[in-house]
RNA sequence: GCUGAGUUCGCGUAGCGGCAAUCGCACCUCGCUGUAGACGAGGCGCCCGGAAGGGCUGCGGGGGUUCGAGUCCCUCACUCAGCA
């Protein structure tokens, strides 16, 4: 069957919208939240846990399991839903992304994310570069192994073929935060000839292929880089977004004024608790993110009002010394498993002596208190008093 | 009792006579937004400072040699091993 996607209801005063994306492995409720499991596993989290949370999709990346265990055993398999057990809706991200995090984003001491703090921005201490930029496309040096390997729009789409998930992306180039408006229209020229050379490689029906909207900071070239991807896609991918806040809302205005609005929009690699709310208000429909994965493994977990707040962004440390005779679940007004059989002291006991359950009940309580905020934003938008929930989040 | 080895940050350690003194663990603080991340950065004798920096104390106790001692010498205490 061919993916499809239908709005079920407009916000009156917002353009947020709660709709349904059907895909031949079920169907997925958005907006929601997409976990991310770059390897085929959302790192230290079962599918099963996945399920009994209500994840109705996971993301997974091209270029990680391209390198291993590699596109053809996936198939072999019989596609990574099938392979990584999940047995629901899946994604996989183009690849494009690794030009970023193993080149230009390294550049800087790694710094990926432009905060509004100028103090965190950029410097300009130049990191060796992991990738070669051509037009044909991406030479990388593989960081498993260091071997020299090399991703194209048209491998990009093969291996996306051969892996089968029910959503793939265009393979798109991506746009350094230090790039000027010269270097960053350039950047763009490319993504957009490469997402056509993605677009005419694609030949699997039963697959939903999305275009990468780019532009960087900059209006024009997001709204000419959205009106391209509307005329040639139907689903829209937000790609670049590594910008300021206040930008990152901005650019996401531009590019829903501009887009057809019946096509599912994600907004790749966001997914902080309030880019959750500031994104569905702007009219987004899915996000990933590996925030709760990647911070629950490092002991942070998310913590909903009224002790989580904009200020502490609704998240708080598990290693704090002042958890150790905590007997309260890590959020009191969470329904998730760990939630409702752990306390906090129990879990800071397990993050100190680095026992890998904590790891799993923080990770599966961050993706289930994600996903669940995106549920109940659905609930709210169906019900007609998403300004409210917002409010009471975000204050 | 004799012989040998040892006693340095909470624990374990490094340290050619120029050291507030190495490293690991622990501890404290901070950070992670399409995951080279169960990770990374900083701190960890005391005092002042935002920092640069400055002051004080300091390598089992005591004494000595030396411009200068954790480092050399004497002595005491304690620990461990072997012999009695």
């Amino acid at each position: 069957m061919k993916p499809s996607y239908k709005i079920l209801q407009k916000d009156k005063k917002t353009k947020a919208r709660a709709g349904i994306i059907s895909t031949p492995n079920g169907d997925i409720e958005t907006p929601i939240f997409v976990p991310v499991g770059t390897q085929g596993t959302v790192k230290a989290v079962d599918p099963k846990q996945l399920r009994e949370m209500g994840a109705e999709v996971v993301l997974a990346n091209t270029y990680h399991l391209h390198l291993r265990p590699g596109e053809d055993l996936i198939k072999k398999f019989g596609g990574l839903s099938k392979f990584m057990s999940w047995n629901g809706p899946t994604m996989t991200d183009s690849g494009g992304f690794q030009v970023f995090s193993l080149g230009v984003g390294k550049e800087g001491g790694g710094v990926k994310f432009l905060r509004d703090d100028p103090k965190e921005r950029n410097t300009d201490d130049p990191k060796p570069r992991l990738n070669k930029i051509t037009e044909e496309g991406v030479t990388f040096q593989s960081h498993l192994d260091g071997s020299t390997h090399k991703l194209t729009p048209e491998s990009s789409i093969d291996i996306q073929e051969k892996i089968g998930a029910d959503l793939i992306v265009s393979f798109d180039d991506l746009e350094s935060p230090k790039y000027d408006y010269e270097e960053t229209k350039k950047s763009l020229e490319m993504t957009n000839r490469w997402e056509i050379r993605s677009k005419n490689a694609h030949k699997r029906k039963d697959q939903l292929l999305y275009g990468v909207t780019h532009g960087g900071p900059f209006r024009d070239l997001r709204e000419e880089s959205a009106r391209f991807v509307d005329e040639n896609f139907d689903a829209i991918a937000l790609g670049g977004a590594h910008l300021s806040k206040t930008n990152l809302y901005e650019v996401v205005d531009w590019t829903t004024d501009v887009v057809t609005s019946e096509k599912p929009r994600h907004l790749l690699g966001i997914g902080e608790v309030d880019d959750l709310f500031e994104g569905v208000e702007r009219g987004v429909d899915t996000f990933d993110c590996v925030i709760p994965t990647r911070i629950g493994r490092t002991g942070f977990f998310f913590i909903s009002p009224p002790s989580g707040n904009m200020k502490n962004r609704f998240r708080t440390d598990i290693d704090k010394p002042q958890f150790v005779k905590d007997m309260k679940p890590l959020d009191p007004n969470c329904s998730c498993y760990t939630c409702q059989n752990f306390t906090r002291g129990y879990i800071h006991h397990l993050f100190r002596a680095k026992e890998l359950l904590s790891y799993n009940l923080i990770s599966l309580h961050n993706v289930h208190f994600l996903v669940n905020l995106t549920k109940d934003i659905r609930k709210s938008i169906l019900e007609g008093n998403f300004k409210e929930l917002k409010k009471k989040w975000l204050m």
